[in-house]
DNA sequence: AGTTTGACTGGAG
DNA sequence: CCTCCAGCCAAAC
């Protein structure tokens, strides 16, 4: 097992776990906020690996146009459960559940 | 080691 | 909303 695979591994959870409910992240996102900016089809393909089984909460990872995963069941009900908004196309509301690291505790005032 | 595929991205048609 | 294309990089074949 090559250790920089699993470093990756875990950054990608690390990140993803730390996503709050009603909110999602971009694959691209994610492999930038690790350290690899061009590497977000690893990313999906990683989170595959995992496995939402894992307790990594994947579904709240979509692609750049706020589309849900093409070899998913049920990840849109899943989100929309956790209080995710959708578009009327399906598609989640990016403008409004992009989540920011840091930009959180904005409310705090 | 070369080719194909893909839970990607962004743009063009 | 759809497909197609070019760039991108790792995994699978």
């Amino acid at each position: 097992m090559k250790p920089e695979a699993s470093e990756f591994i875990q950054a990608v959870k690390d990140v993803v776990s730390a996503i709050p409910v009603g909110k999602v992240l971009t694959y691209g996102d994610v492999a930038a906020l690790i350290g690899y900016p061009s590497h977000a089809r690893m990313v999906g393909h990683t989170l595959a690996a995992i496995g939402i089984d894992t307790g990594v909460p994947c579904q709240r990872v979509v692609n750049s146009q706020g589309r849900t995963a093409p070899h998913w069941h049920g990840q849109s009900a899943m989100l929309r459960k956790e209080g995710v908004l959708f578009r009327k196309n399906g598609l989640v509301d990016m403008a409004r559940c992009r989540w920011c690291p840091g930009a959180d505790y904005a409310d705090l005032s």
